[in-house]
DNA sequence: CTACTATTCAATCGATCACTTGAATACTAG
DNA sequence: CTAGTATTCAAGTGATCGATTGAATAGTAG
């Protein structure tokens, strides 16, 4: 029993543990899920200070759930690969099912469940591909950009009131955003039904959706 | 959206995460998913002190991953539910794929980063159009068929020594993986040099290529 | 009731963590 | 080269964690 290889693996699984107990640093995983960023771009978005985020970011690179890529002056983090969006899922799942305090923020924030119960993926491409439903991306244009649900039209959601306009009025509105604990798409969803279009949500976001293995559409870089 | 919704679910997520940042309490989930055990067989098991134990339990049992029953003088703890060992198997293939096989072949290679300097991607360009260099692709085909470089042979890396003879055994073979931080190349040109090829790693991989606005070629989806 | 056992609680100590601050490094522009 | 910027490194502080120890709680057996 010298060196218990089992001890070894589970160290391991303890280290990518580790970089999942920290609020702040699954804020950063749910933000390289939709795109790669700089360190500047994270920092600015969640408010912590750059060394602070840094140091955050090594330690999601040293436990494999990120990679970096310096290009000039900028280090750009992204996902090391789906299988972290997979793992995120999983622990939501679990977090959903089996701790009463998740469950009970998720009932007051996000659901009126029943009125606001999402459409499954597949049934959305099927759809969507027929030409029966308009699928809508409201995450920012950038997250947009680096992949999108295939036909998907781009409205930010704080810009949905004033370009409605461009969504077919008759047709059903499947609205989509960053994953299943975002708000984006049942802020749509409500400002929609509001302006009496017919809506619902995806039943999560971009990044499950491309860990199914759906296709992804993508903006051409200039 | 006075308080952020958000940031309290990841806090409880990371609670989770914490409940799995200690190998032991790893070893502890490994065991339960087996069968239900009392912590003093727990304690048994994994050569620690009942307190400590309990102590470990309780973690888990706060964050919903275990749950105990009491029957007489004993509490048997067992699985929250089979999400949990869904869970674990999803950190283990991040953590397998992404920490484990880089130190190993870190190690493995790390010393000899001079022989395998990479080829800049512009001169990869140029001369496989002319002929003079094979392009290998050793990414799995999923990957390969959602884009690669224009002409690159997609051959993954585990496969690569039964494939070998796919390859022209005079022209020099560029191999490239997922990116700078993937050794999928590294291993690659290891193998096809112990057989006698030339050959050496692209500098970075695919998605670095199509982010400098280098063609790349998809396989068309059905 | 008393004696005994399994589990949990409470107090403690050293190690690690999150965050801040200020400096060092790496790269670009000129 | 110098000036400027993005990122990382290093040191310091208060908080939390893991483990130990010893006592308290809850249950059984007689």
């Amino acid at each position: 029993m010298s060196t218990n290889p089992k001890r070894e693996v589970f160290a391991n699984l303890a280290r990518v543990g580790t970089a999942l107990s920290s609020p702040t640093r699954i804020e950063y995983l749910e933000l390289l899920a939709q795109a790669e960023r700089s360190v500047e771009q994270l920092a600015g978005l969640t408010g912590t200070t750059v060394a602070n985020t840094s140091q955050h970011l090594q330690k999601l690179r040293q436990a494999g759930l990120i990679v970096g890529r310096k290009e000039g002056l900028y280090v750009y983090y992204r996902l090391a690969g789906d299988e972290v969006v997979g793992m995120l899922s999983a622990m939501s799942r679990v977090g959903e099912a089996y701790v009463a305090e998740v469950e009970r923020i998720v009932r007051l924030y996000f659901a009126a469940k029943d009125e606001l119960e999402p459409v499954p993926a597949k049934e959305v491409l099927d759809r969507a591909r027929k030409g029966l439903v308009t699928v809508l991306d409201v995450r920012p244009p950038e997250e947009y950009a680096a992949g999108h649900v295939p036909g998907a039209i781009n409205i930010p959601v704080h810009e949905l009131e004033k370009r409605i306009k461009e969504l077919p009025k008759q047709r059903e509105v499947v609205a989509y955003c960053r994953g299943p604990y975002c708000l984006m798409s049942f802020e749509a969803v409500a400002k929609l039904r509001k302006k009496g279009l017919r809506a619902r949500r995806l039943e999560n976001g971009l990044p499950e959706w491309r860990a199914a293995g759906l296709p992804v559409d993508q903006s051409v870089k200039p």
